[in-house]
DNA sequence: CAAATTTGCTAAAACGCTTGATCACGGTTC
DNA sequence: GAACCGTGATCAAGCGTTTTAGCAAATTTG
């Protein structure tokens, strides 16, 4: 048993020093009700404003003194303990650096959970199911407030058995199980801003280079696309949609085709794909926008801001997606289960697209 | 007070089956105890499968049971209250979303802290001082084991007061304050090995195109330029140092001056500035790496391996510097503060560079 | 067969905090 | 002068664990 040395009296140092090598046990409640000659009842609640208790002006003086002397900072696990509800929520991600999407979930995550007086507890998994379940287990331990469980690109996702164990959200995947909560952002949408980015610089033939791989985002794109097409009163023409693999090898590797559609924009899959693309039409001498005007998805700052010229897009909103996962898991915003909630998908103008020259 | 239905006797129902609504409290190490007919002592010591306690095979399979039954979770809270030692780890970074980088820092940290039975605490600040202070406070009334403060980008800082009440390593940032204990890139190495790419392949006469703007990477970069050079008995020549913005557009912009300099190659201060070069050089009709071998710094995976050719280029060690810092924090890496512990940056070879054409 | 040892388990204190109940006391009211 | 009140503080229980000391029963020893 470790016997304090200053078990009785005033405490001789002041605000630790924290020197190098080992650390004081943090100050405690009790240090500063002895410090200050009071009770630790009078402490709490001077430390808590409660506007309930009535401290007189004096001794609650003398509390902060003390507090402020000690530099005494309240344990908040002892706190959750008796408060019976922990001030945590976790973040489970399936790949926290692959991409900046992933980073902008937890950004967004973070500032709102802050907001409402909750830490963020992350988690990465790499896509691992044994990891997932180790980190769920963990955030349960710390009986967590709710689970954000988050993927890096939109998709379907099976629920690891534990996440029911908690209240829990899915951000940017969707399940179709009884109670899943989820936000994902609204790829039909998406599309259709994309499409209309270019209809309203006077395009009409439009071309849209889709991904090979199946994914929401394909046939969300897909369809938004068709429906801004359609509310402008131009038919769909099948041969204008193109696939390739989406990265920067696809984007370029389609050029050719895409030339062949006689087209004037083309609007692609993702920012990747736009930037292959750039660099096919380059090959070709086709300036942009000139002779092709292009707009992406995704909106890759790195990518889409600093080409050649910069790429108009879409947005896809990975900061809302935690923040509103946050505010869904709160209750603090409608959710119908399993049906996935929709976040918008803004556009970024840069200029990559201009009217198309007169023939 | 809430009194529990079944204080006494069998608890009635199994596994909590979590619907939608209200959720049951969490399952205690009491109920388990009743529910298995011991002491509330001993459940914990089947849990911690303690080697100095002894239990009957018997008694323990009871209470096993009766955990499974129950689907209970240990308190982490509690737990840390008793023990004394949380297993916390805080990450404060100033731009979790900016850039992949943040990303790759905290992934490093997780998988780290991970290994050693630590969870991350994180918090995004935005590079504004109030929330840092916060975010510090919120770590030290969660008794953090200690505290990376990380930059997402190499440079000096400021430490906030607070930080001092906790241990902490500087990730990815540095500061002549005694005892602050420091991981960072090996700038210099990596200016080395980004030359050596280039003077591997027979290059000569090698540009630098460093940054405007001051940073220990351009000091670095710049020095292990010419470090490289002189181990090869090449002369330094001043003139052939460029600087420029460190974006795209510097890069572009800093073609044509370049191009006076009649170099067979070229060292980018980063990735961006290349992708701005590749624009200007292609523009002017050259071929990289024919007419012009071209390496960059910071392997931004999205620009340098999807640019055409692929850029070699030299990796920032972001994950190990979070993993470094881990170590350093529990103190299984040596450290000699505050001269900042410097991390290898491993080069990365793709098709940017190949042998000058003869002349 | 008594003493000593081992086995299996429990009682209870402690960790740092919150909070409803309670108390002492000087001042009002009737 | 008794009953009452408001004020300012304290008491003590309890949150969910861990852990040490200790107890009763079973087993071994001499």
């Amino acid at each position: 048993m470790i016997s304090q040395e200053n078990g009785s009296g005033m405490p001789s140092s002041a605000a630790a020093p924290a020197k190098q090598g080992h650390r004081p046990q943090p100050v405690t409640l009790r240090q500063v009700a002895q410090a200050a000659g009071v009770s630790t009842a009078t402490v709490s609640l001077v430390v808590n404003k409660k506007k309930s208790a009535r401290i007189a002006d004096e001794t609650r003086q003398r509390v902060l003194d003390a507090i402020r002397e000690l530099g005494y900072r309240p344990n908040a696990m002892a706190q959750t303990l008796v408060s019976g509800s922990s001030r945590f929520i976790g973040l489970v991600a399936d790949a926290i650096a692959t991409t900046p999407f992933a980073g902008q979930i937890i950004h967004g995550a973070q500032d709102e959970a802050w907001k409402h007086g909750y830490a963020l507890l992350i988690a990465n998994t790499d896509g691992n199911r044994e990891l997932e379940t180790d980190a769920i287990a963990m955030m349960l331990e710390y009986k967590v407030r709710g689970i954000l469980y988050s993927t890096w690109f939109h998709r379907a996702t099976d629920l690891p058995a534990s996440l029911r164990e908690s209240d829990f959200v899915l951000v940017n995947c969707f399940s179709a199980e009884p109670g899943a909560r989820a936000v994902v952002p609204d790829e039909v949408q998406g599309g259709r801003s994309a499409t209309e980015i270019l209809l309203k610089h006077g395009h009409r033939r439009i071309a849209f280079i889709n991904a090979t791989i199946p994914a929401p985002a394909k046939d969300g794109r897909l369809q938004g696309y068709k429906e801004a097409l359609e509310a402008e009163g131009i038919l769909f023409d099948e041969s204008l949609v193109l696939e390739a693999y989406p990265d920067q090898e696809g984007g370029y590797g389609a050029t050719e085709e895409l030339l062949k559609r006689d087209v004037t924009a083309v609007y692609c899959y993702n920012d990747r794909m736009a930037m292959g693309l750039y660099d096919g039409l380059r090959e070709q001498g086709l300036s942009i926008p000139g002779d092709m005007a292009v707009v992406g998805f995704d909106n890759q700052e790195v990518i889409a801001a600093h080409l050649r010229p910069p790429l108009s897009t879409v947005s896809l909103p990975h900061y809302e997606l935690g923040a509103a996962g946050v505010r869904m898991l709160l209750g603090l915003e409608e959710a119908q289960a399993p049906v996935p909630t929709k976040i918008y998908c803004p556009t970024v103008e840069r200029n990559s697209v201009r009217a198309p020259a007169p023939v």
